[in-house]
DNA sequence: AGCGCACTACGTACGGTGTACGGAACTAGG
DNA sequence: CCTAGTTCCGTACACCGTACGTAGTGCGCT
């Protein structure tokens, strides 16, 4: 009766509220947004139960009545971002419709630094995250291919961009929790690199070093990256 | 003196021992193994600085002898991983070598299922990511295209791989620490999808699951994103 | 109407984490 | 030889997730 067998539980199941007791103090919107809130602002390995609850005004404790596990903390979270995410009327050009999305996801994620680590497939099933997935797919009803392969080029284009941002931003989350800034991270690699590719021992990364040192353009890697995905499921190639 | 100030440090460049004082016990690759040991035996959550000194039998802040910060034990583990890559001659034909690259990094990860989140650029630069990109860079001498393009290709397929195999063994390494079988856990979010699905909002996903409710072949989904990749990279298309 | 109970709130406590600090043992360089 | 720079590691601290128990609250049922 009241030890509870250990069964499976998806937070989105659990009712947000019941009948009986007193009411709630905060909805669990209240708590996604105090989390995203430590988040946003001294990133994710700040978000701990004891401190979102100090972001709340209540005690530590009283979040495990809204939340099982600090694992739902963050599928909280992912949804709440995803609510951010801007919905429209497909245009027709299931291309440019896409392209839009993958560029809407990679703004998301440097508004929410945070975003690329916790993403998971775990938490692709979130209310918010069948939303946009299902404006995916409208967008991509002008595609004569199955759903199958739509879902495939979704799960690919999220996948791609979200590596891509995860790479933008290491560093910077990486260097929160250091002693030293970016910049000196980054000039300590760098001074590492040219050593090492000085000793001679990997000549083609040498020439493709000599080939181009000045800084990458990485908004134009980015977007041939998108046009490449996005060629792979062009019909009849 | 003493106090050393905080500098940037590159955990290669650091000599791996010094002349004075009693020799060291351990080798960095003895304390990789251990903790590449431990994770792949008991997970990455069970890779603590006490488990590790465990496993090798010493006391907990001896390590820190040979790693500053734990975060440069997960970079001596990821290298370590990366020393199983076999490399081998080009064959000359670059499409065939670079699925034989994913595949092995796929089988790697498989062997080694903390991999896929231990993966970060910031790691990219270890003695064995510099071998196993050098390697990648002479498997594409044929590609007629330029060295930057070359690192967009295998940074792209690296990062292809890695999402897919960080989705196959999500549920896996989550339900590692959870009160209740992976079946379970996988059960109940059918479930939950299901009662969504069936609630009439979402009219392209329920059509996607009506199309093909059998179960997918991943294996032949993992086939099909690398013929796109690297078709994205074929030169006159 | 009023009782009971399911619920909220939360203080305390436990076993874990990363790691700063300081002292003892040891060995190569000047 | 001596001393300075190491290695080794026990102790200690702040913080983490969360199990458990208690007190108070208000809905639903009789």
């Amino acid at each position: 009766m009241a030890g509870r067998a250990a069964e499976p539980e998806v937070i989105w199941t659990r009712p947000e509220r019941t009948g009986r007791g007193p009411k709630p103090a905060y909805t669990r919107a209240d708590i996604a947004a105090a989390a995203v809130r430590v988040a946003d602002a001294e990133g994710l390995d700040a978000v701990s139960m004891r401190r979102v609850a100090a972001e709340l005004g209540c005690g530590t404790m009283s979040l495990y009545n809204y939340v099982p596990r600090k694992e739902d903390l963050y599928e909280l979270m992912v949804d709440a971002a995803g609510a951010e995410h801007e919905l429209w009327e497909p245009s027709g050009d299931w291309r440019a419709d896409m392209l839009r999305v993958a560029h809407q996801t990679r703004d998301l994620m440097h508004r929410h630094p945070w975003l690329p680590r916790l993403m998971s497939p775990v938490y692709g099933f979130s209310p918010h995250a069948l939303r946009f997935l299902e404006h995916c797919l409208a967008c991509l009803d002008p595609l004569p291919v199955s759903y199958g392969t739509k879902m495939e080029l979704i799960a690919m284009l999220n996948g791609v961009v979200t590596t891509y941002v995860a790479n933008e931003l290491a560093t910077a989350e990486r260097t929160r929790s250091l002693p030293w800034s970016e910049e000196q991270e980054h000039a300590a690699r760098a001074a590492y690199l040219r050593e090492r590719i000085g000793s001679g021992e990997y000549p083609r990364m040498a020439a493709a070093f000599a080939e181009n040192s000045g800084p990458i353009d990485l908004e134009a890697v980015f977007e041939r990256a998108l046009h490449r995905v996005l060629d792979g499921f062009e019909p009849r190639a």
